[in-house]
DNA sequence: CGGTTAATTAACTTTATGGTTAAATATAGG
DNA sequence: CCTATATTTAACCATAAAGTTAATTAACCG
């Protein structure tokens, strides 16, 4: 499925690659940097096929430096993947809604009442 | 990986998947409901099986009624997802914050030097 | 040139995904 | 009980994903 949206959100669905991109996310940095915290867990090999994976994805982008590979975040499918989510968030939220209607509810029913009794914590 | 953001992401990586959310975001439908649209593409024990990667996501969820298995939407894990990313919104502004800055040393510039010249497209 | 560092590619294995068809289960209803 | 409707399970297949080790490429450096 080459559908942008199901590349992103296939990418984002490992826990290695989120890591990853919280690293770029506080600056550049190049394979090896990425790789260092899994080395114990994996591979290189299995680092690059990851990045990979963020690169097709377009999350990642990878330039030249001698022998380096600086990496870099590119967010723009990360803001596509958020727009799709936002428009659930009415669902989310609904249950504050529900809250804040029933609170009202009760608030105009205290209020018909009179004021009977005080107020409730 | 029984991590619960990365079943998140993986359950919405396909766009089948992503349809039937989008169908329950409009209520509550049974199985069948749900397949319709896709029985063209696809099977409905395919759909089935969509449905139960929804399900353990924890996405869906799916009551009895008689014959039917009505189900619905549980935002809970999309709320998640949504915190995830909003960790980046700032990357995904940023462009907009640097164009904004570009915009304004340009227009700067063209102060500084008096209207030499007109509008460019 | 020869060695070292950085990263990738190749070849292969294992397991997960996404689909199929055919059979099974569950429930309503005459 | 029998039948129709709704959905799931089983058994199977093909392809993709995630990892491995070993070999390869790329670029710097003395």
């Amino acid at each position: 499925m080459p559908d942008t949206l199901s590349q992103t959100f296939s990418a984002l669905a490992d826990p290695t690659r989120r890591a990853m991109l919280a690293r770029l996310s506080k600056g550049r940095a190049n394979v090896s940097d990425l790789a260092r915290p899994f080395l114990r867990e994996m591979s290189l090999p299995a680092v690059t096929k990851h990045l990979k994976v963020l690169e097709k994805a377009g999350l990642v982008t990878k330039t030249r430096e001698a022998q380096r590979r600086p990496c870099a975040l590119n967010s723009r499918p990360l803001k596509d993947a958020a727009a799709w989510m936002e428009h659930y968030r009415q669902f989310w939220e609904e249950s504050l809604d529900r809250l804040d209607a029933y609170l009202k509810t009760v608030t105009a029913k205290q209020k018909a009442q009179g004021k009977k009794r005080g107020r409730q914590s």
